[in-house]
DNA sequence: GTGATTTTTGACTTCTAGTTCAAAAATCGT
DNA sequence: ACGATTTTTGAACTAGAAGTCAAAAATCAC
């Protein structure tokens, strides 16, 4: 009972996650969120109690659809070399098109607020960690297929690989692209 | 003639150096600078102009402040392999130790301003570019001294280096010492 | 000391962020 | 159609950010 909603939840989320993307945490005001969204501020208020709240969720479904993302790539038909270099050249590609450069939400976040916000630092760890081991995995997938030398250490190049694609998101902001392609190859050439 | 100065701009640019590395830009007041450098709010406008033209003064000062750092680590006697463990160990320790985690003042920059402001994503540019460029003269003056193999690619190995330093200065954020020193040995293993 | 010049001080202004709230509107059960 | 419930709306509020300004203070040349 009562007045209905006149707006899916989820598609505001994922409205404020892109202004949140694109202008940062500080640099999205509520009348931002307001104009994005399509929703009075008052109604977003109501609906999830503050910017911060808003965030959070918007920051979770970031997560959740990048890992998607992630599984879906390394998942494709192809020896593990061959399917993260699409998956980084992939990120890369996303990164510099589009009018702004934007660059991770969870990586922008760790800079705009890691160390000085727990929660949204633990949010970002958890972000991290679950790439590292979706990586980790297909490395290991690929010793098994013959197609990774089996002296590589899977988990510590899954670090270093998610330590490289943190470095050219951020590089994406101020690099163009064959110098971040170029870093993706040799990446690539450490296993 | 007229009224002496009572401080050091210098030291004052130093100063709000260190407040905008710790709060970012949009998150450092007026008021915070003037509590950082012991100067009335007035007297930092009447001498500096702006915030902006004073974030761009310590922006400057960060860099050469950082580039005659990574000289010296990287000068210090020993072959390319150690200096550059040696640099990068700094970096990530100095990160880590002290109470506030605030990584690097010009990847913090390129995330919070890059794309969106042209000047400060210039400024960041040329600080890692400069730094690639020390990268790479190592690296080859080792293949010289022949403490490196002559068939890497130095130029190529330095950026992926400047994109790796990018990454664990974002990812000293979140993660810990173990973790971070042995994404440096991984890295160190690609030459 | 006087005047010219420059710096300091702190009050003041303007603007916006983030939030709250009271009243109106829309729905449902009966 | 009424009351209960929930949502929307827009105004209103508080706090703080960024910047301005007039007056006082400090110096030097003379």
């Amino acid at each position: 009972m009562g007045r209905p909603k006149e707006f899916e939840p989820d598609v505001v989320v994922a409205k404020a996650m892109d202004a949140f993307w694109t202008g940062g945490y500080a640099g999205t005001s509520p009348a931002d969120l307001a104009e994005a969204t399509g929703v009075g501020k008052g109604s977003l208020y109501h609906a999830f109690g503050s910017k911060r709240e808003l965030f959070d969720k918007a920051l979770d479904l970031y997560g959740r659809a990048g890992s998607e993302i992630t599984e879906a790539y390394l998942n494709e038909p192809g020896t593990a070399k061959e399917r993260i270099r699409a998956y980084l050249a992939f990120l890369v590609d996303t990164d510099l098109d589009g009018p702004v450069r934007r660059g991770c939400l969870a990586a922008n976040t760790a800079l705009e607020l890691g160390g000085r916000d727990p929660e949204a630092t633990e949010s970002v760890r958890r972000m991290t960690d679950r790439t590292i081991e979706l990586l980790a995995e297909r490395l290991r997938r690929g010793q098994r297929d013959g197609d990774v030398a089996p002296d590589v250490d899977a988990d510590a190049q899954a670090h270093l690989l998610m330590n490289t694609i943190v470095g050219l998101r951020v590089m994406a902001r101020t690099h163009d692209g064959p110098v971040l392609h170029q870093i993706i190859e040799t990446a690539l050439s450490g296993f």
